[in-house]
RNA sequence: GCGGAGUUAGUCCAGCCCGGCACGACGUCAGCUUCCCAAGCUGAAGGUCGCGGGUUCAAAUCCCGCACUCCGCACCA
């Protein structure tokens, strides 16, 4: 189950495929999702939704894409979210001015000084090309966000590079007309864009990708004030402590302290239980704090969900208290007010997001769920039955003496409610498997007894185990083995 | 963006050195046959050989440029 078999699965049954891919100019990270892919996907965006959103009682906004430049004057995005950048003359290596100046001299230049600094600095040490010695042209910034020009006059405007900007920028409305209530989820599920320099292995890092991102609205001075935590307490976490990972309960890493309150421990504790039922292997999972030098510009306190894949451990979902960061940049730029009360006191709401990569998610469900059944001789993805793309599979033995019709018939019946996919082609084997490899979790299969006594057999994937049922049960059948935990 | 390796049908690939109608397998489709796990037989479809230019009577093949993919470096809210 390496990265290059689920590349090819995707290729071949319809998850995924680049963008664009029949012109020359097609650029990198950019991919397109197939009619898997899709089913996949929004069966994963309703397990969220009902494990986050619904449980949780949050809100869910449908943002715009392309917001005016003012947002990200006050995200900071369009100051921080770029780099200091170096360019060889000679030999055209790009290097990050301040990492340059750091390595070779040992000074700490902030990331966000002058461009005039680095020059300066660089012309003063004498500081060379590390590759070929070549001198450098002017630094200049590199920013990842991608900008637009709207009407005809041109204003600037920038593709989002997060979902959330829009919740922040929203938030005073919604909190007002919705009847807010400290502590609130806002989420969205949404594109985002960045202009990444290199973009690589397909769903993992992209340009145009999907986000579901949560902020948590709360009041700084009530974060272990939560009764709801009670919900989660014995919830098991894994948490990097140190260079292990340790499995801890909610309760035991709040009382121990390597979590530091309530609230960000009740959302991570769902985010968990979310995880879980994706079907995603846990026990390839860890919580990890980051250090000061990985975390965004805007996180006070910053965890990321990873995961173990064939490509090495992936973060997931990256989990950012961002403390009153947003709404009080937001709030000097627009002028606008963006405190609430609070049991009667005015506070300006501090924030924790979860910031799930949808693109990353599905990529690491897929290759969880892969297995090369050698035994049998095919490709299973296990897929979570309410996750599958084709639910079930609806064949016809053999295709004469009636049983394709019959098989037409309960395929009708069916496909409004699930997502059926109907075969006569071929032998039964090779049907069975093509299932097994888009994750079809049942097949249903028209033999010579339906016709006398209105059974069919129905294969489970995982064990190909078949046991027969009465077609008028089907429904019932499905309903129950397909229904979302 | 740098260095290395690559790019030929949906997929894997041969052919390239030494220029002469692009090979095979898997998969797909149709039919026959068996009738519950990729069997067999018959037939078919599917290619701008990554893109552009050059050399040549003739380019997948030789030369130049570019794009993309993978690995490493760098980057990674």
């Amino acid at each position: 189950m390496n990265y290059d078999q689920i590349m090819q699965l995707a290729l071949e049954r319809g998850f995924y495929f680049p963008s664009c891919e029949v012109y020359v100019d097609a650029q990198a990270g950019f991919w397109e999702y197939g009619p898997s892919g899709v089913s996949l996907k929004n069966k994963f965006v309703e397990l969220w939704r009902r494990e986050l959103v619904r449980r949780d009682r949050m809100m869910e906004i449908d943002g715009s894409q392309i917001m005016s430049q003012s947002v990200f004057v006050a995200s900071g995005h369009l100051s921080s979210f770029a780099d200091p950048i170096v360019t060889c003359q000679k030999c055209k290596s790009i290097f990050r001015a301040d990492k340059l100046i750091t390595e070779i001299t040992s000074m700490v230049v902030p990331e966000s000084a002058d461009l005039s600094e680095f020059d300066k600095i660089i012309l003063e040490k004498n500081i060379v090309c590390p590759r070929c010695k070549g001198r450098f042209d002017n630094a200049h910034k590199f920013n990842m966000m991608f900008k637009v020009d709207i009407g005809p006059e041109s204003e600037s405007a920038y593709l989002r590079p997060e979902t959330c900007q829009s919740i922040f920028v929203d938030f005073p409305r919604l909190y007002k007309t919705m009847r807010g209530k400290l502590p609130i989820g806002i989420a969205q599920i949404g594109k985002s864009f960045r202009n990444e320099i290199s973009p690589r292995q397909s769903l993992l890092r992209l340009r145009e990708f999907y986000q579901a991102e949560i902020e948590v609205f709360c009041n700084p001075n009530k974060l272990d004030n939560l009764e709801k935590f009670s919900e989660v307490e014995n919830t098991e976490l894994r948490i990097m402590v140190g260079e292990n990972i340790k499995t801890m309960t909610c309760k035991q890493s709040l009382d121990s302290g390597v979590l530091p309150n309530k609230l960000v421990t009740y959302y991570l504790g769902l985010l968990t239980e979310f995880y879980q039922k994706t079907g995603i292997d846990v026990t390839k999972s860890r919580l990890r704090k980051l250090g000061d030098k990985e975390k965004a510009f805007y996180a006070s306190v910053a965890f990321d969900f990873e995961v173990e894949t064939s490509t090495g451990w992936l973060e997931l979902v990256a989990c950012n208290y961002r403390s009153d960061y947003d709404l009080k940049s937001h709030a000097n730029v627009s002028k606008e007010k963006f405190e609430v009360l609070d049991d009667d006191v005015k506070v300006l709401p501090h924030v924790f997001e979860l910031s799930m990569g949808i693109d990353r998610s599905l990529y690491t469900i897929l290759e969880h769920s892969f297995q090369d059944d050698k035994k049998n001789d095919r490709i299973v993805l296990s897929l979570k039955p309410y996750l599958a793309p084709v639910q079930v599979g609806i064949l016809s033995l053999v295709k004469k003496d009636g049983l394709a019709e019959k098989a037409e018939e309960i395929f009708l019946n069916l496909r409004t409610k699930y997502d059926t996919f109907l075969d006569h082609s071929g032998a039964i084997g090779r049907r069975y498997r093509r299932l097994d490899e888009v994750g079809a979790p049942f097949a249903v299969t028209v033999d010579h007894q339906t016709l006398q006594d209105g059974t069919v057999t129905v294969r489970e994937r995982d064990s190909m185990n078949q046991e027969r049922i009465k077609i008028s049960d089907l429904d019932l059948y499905l309903a129950r083995e397909t229904s979302y935990p």
